[in-house]
RNA sequence: GUGGGCGUAGCUCAGCUGGUAGAGCACUCGGUUGUGGUCCGAGAUGUCGCGGGUUCGAGCCCCGUCGUUCACCCCA
């Protein structure tokens, strides 16, 4: 074998990309039904959108990025995640010059140069939504209640629902001083304070059982929010528990993206090892006018695919079997393969689904075929049914056949009765 | 970037303490004339990841390398 997909990206092939858009369009299903719209973004960006936007010092940009330079000697980034180019979409063509809130959705593969792992990957597939210029909790909380319509679309209920506030810029600052100065008394080896230089927040998100021992005392960002947070926060959880959304406060929820501020929110299913986020989000207010817009705030999600289809495959909620055919027509000899390519065209003009029988196959070689395909009726066209003009169309599942006229074909599989 | 597991037919894997490879599934054809799903029969398929070493001899041992996988970091 001489080539292989580079590594860490993910294909999906059938049966199971089949799995894959089923997973992709029930989460999509309720962000439509909100009257989101959607945008078709590029995959790569000026580098300097990203630094800019996602953060330099976080990792996503020191260490993740695909970058490169283009023959006009631009540098050019494969996105690493969906928010910043949203808003960059959004600013560019003016959409926030409009009714307020905009509200755009997307879906498309994001690039990060890590090392791959279970349900992580160096390409992979997300769902997202931005809604920009509402500060209303309740916008907060439609956004978290689009997610889990998605997720419930898919048939998930492994999951759960994390939230917290990250508060506004002073909240964030008069935290940040105290919990450096308890972090400052620690005992750490240097790549974890390293890491604590950069965020502090991060080691509230470590695995290590000494490190989450050492932080128990900790101060909290929740116990600092302003009085504004507090009660945007607040409601935010009243509309959660009035729309029956299920929901825990996690106070040491701890997100990647820098951008972040208030409401913040993680989705994460109990099947999945590791990687255990299949989707998350959150409120931005300095991210618009960082990359050059007005001074708007906005929330969105992104929602991993890859992972949502993993956890759908853990609780073996997913059906791959609706990729049969209706229709599958054998034709025998010359004669009949001429009419066969004419019905199937007609036939797939007017809806159904169709597949015929290639190459010169014996009859019962193209059955087998046929049921291996999850042809629902098989039709089989031979020099009798072309001289009589009549042909019998078999039902798979009963193996009972009826006669039709090949003339009125057409118009008898339009009929009720034939719910191709 | 760091650490562990694994790399044998398309897929899942077996191969005992080293003696030049096997199963199941899938695939193709057949079980008398143009009808599938079960059953039976026949058949095709591998540079045993790659390179070196030890040995009379290596899929099995050693070294390297690449790939893959899981975990850390980080995140969808």
């Amino acid at each position: 074998m001489k080539y292989q997909a580079p590594k860490g990206v993910s294909e999906y092939f059938p049966p199971r990309s089949y799995a894959f858009e089923k997973v992709k369009e029930s989460l999509l299903a309720p962000i439509r039904r909100a009257g989101y719209k959607l945008v078709e973004l590029p995959v790569f960006e000026e580098t300097e959108l990203f630094t800019r936007g996602v953060g330099a010092s976080t990792d996503v940009v020191t260490k993740e990025m695909y970058t490169f330079e283009d023959r006009g000697g631009r540098s050019i980034t494969l996105r690493p995640e969906g928010t910043v180019g949203a808003l960059r979409c959004i600013i560019e063509h003016g959409l926030d010059r409009g009714a307020l809130p905009v509200k755009v959705f997307y879906s498309g593969q994001y690039f990060r140069a890590e090392r791959p792992q279970a349900g992580r990957y160096r390409q992979f597939y997300q769902v997202g939504l931005e809604a920009i210029g509402s500060e209303d909790p309740a916008l907060d909380a439609e956004v978290i209640a689009i997610a889990d319509a998605g997720y419930r679309a898919i048939g998930l209920t492994k999951y759960r629902l994390e939230i917290t506030s990250l508060g506004d810029r002073q909240s964030r600052a008069a935290h940040k001083v105290d919990l450096m100065k308890y972090i400052d008394g620690l005992t750490l080896d240097e790549s974890t304070r390293a890491r604590a230089d950069i965020n502090p927040l991060r080691l509230f998100d470590d695995k290590r059982e000494e490190i989450r021992a050492m932080m128990t005392d900790a101060p909290i960002l929740l116990d600092y929010l302003s009085e504004e947070s507090a009660s945007h926060f607040a409601s935010v959880q009243k509309y959660l528990q009035d729309m029956k959304i299920n929901f825990s406060i996690n106070e040491r929820l701890v997100r990647g993206l820098d951008y972040y501020t208030g409401t913040t929110f993680e989705f994460v299913h109990e099947m999945l090892g590791a990687q255990s986020a299949i989707g998350g989000g959150g409120r931005y207010d300095g991210l618009m006018q960082e990359i050059g817009g007005q001074p708007l705030t906005g929330i969105g999600f992104g929602l991993g695919i890859d992972r949502a289809l993993l956890a759908a495959e853990a609780e073996g909620v997913v059906n791959a079997e609706d990729f049969g055919v209706d229709l599958f027509i054998i034709p025998l000899g010359d004669a009949a393969k001429t009419q066969t390519m004419i019905l199937s065209q007609e036939l797939r003009n007017s809806g159904h689904r169709i597949e015929i029988v290639f190459g010169d196959r014996p009859l019962k070689s193209a059955m087998k075929l046929a049921d291996k395909n999850g042809a629902r009726y098989v039709l089989i066209i031979g020099d009798s049914e072309i001289e009589s003009g009549m042909v019998e169309i078999k039902e798979m599942s009963t193996g009972r056949a009826t006669s039709i006229s090949l003339t009125s074909l057409v118009a008898t599989l339009a009929q009720e009765s034939w719910t191709l």
